[in-house]
DNA sequence: CCAACTGTACTAAGCATCATAGTACAGATG
DNA sequence: CATCTGTACTATGATGCTTAGTACAGTTGG
């Protein structure tokens, strides 16, 4: 269900965080789905359960996912807007590369064709 | 000619590399010119001589500055080509980009447009 | 009721990175 | 020769990430 990278300069439950986030995305998980318990999820990742907790807790502070003592966590009825809310402010972040790129020497045309193959899922274009 | 944010999670070193490398791909310096010297920079900025080492070096390694022990430090020559293809390489950071915000319900032409202006420099769609 | 699960809280330790402080040495220069 | 230059080194403090271990309260099925 979750892939870490331990090479990853990125924290480990920061990288839960961002995974959970993507599978509420695609709707792998919806509102009221019983997320992994900490210890099991601890003990299937190998990865120490207050790591865990860490991620958990910052999903529930968000609003991603709602922690149920003594029952268990389930993703937030609010998840998927929340999500959606802070992935579309990502807009500053696209207009950055986008100049950086442009300082780079890269063409307005190559960028633009390169946002509709990714938009598109061209994979013959997209890398890694 | 360099500002330092304190309060930003990336390292002052880190963001010393990437201030110089925007101002040689900008054309405000150029193979050649001299650097300002380790102590005089850190006197500027109020950052510890080894930080602004560390930076220095750091670009010396890529091959972007040119370290002449009792001279100096100068702008490589291989300066605007190492950053350009650094840059480049960053579309698969776009794709990735693109791809969550289309997951975030993004319209690809809202996508194109932003790009469109970012490219072109419009001030009244760039944030910040 | 109770054993076994759930989330949660806490302390302690190890480890890495960043930044600072201070000292030192060799090369270049006017 | 004084003063600049880059470079190297040790030591220290602060912060963040992760692990380890313990503990407590709520829930649940047998």
């Amino acid at each position: 269900m979750f892939q870490i990278d331990a090479l990853s300069r990125v924290p480990v439950y920061e990288q839960l965080v961002d995974q959970m986030e993507k599978l509420v995305l695609s709707g792998l998980l919806k509102a009221g789905d019983p997320m992994p318990s900490v210890r099991s999820l601890s003990l299937d990742l190998l990865i120490n359960p207050n790591t865990i907790q860490k991620a958990y807790s910052e999903l529930d502070r968000r609003g991603i996912l709602m922690s149920v003592p003594g029952k268990g966590c389930f993703v937030a009825e609010t998840a998927t807007e929340v999500i959606r809310k802070k992935i579309r402010d990502k807009s500053s972040d696209l207009i950055e590369l986008v100049k950086d790129m442009k300082l780079a020497g890269a063409e307005l045309e190559e960028l633009l064709a390169l946002v509709r193959s990714a938009y598109e899922g061209n994979k013959e274009v997209c890398e890694r």
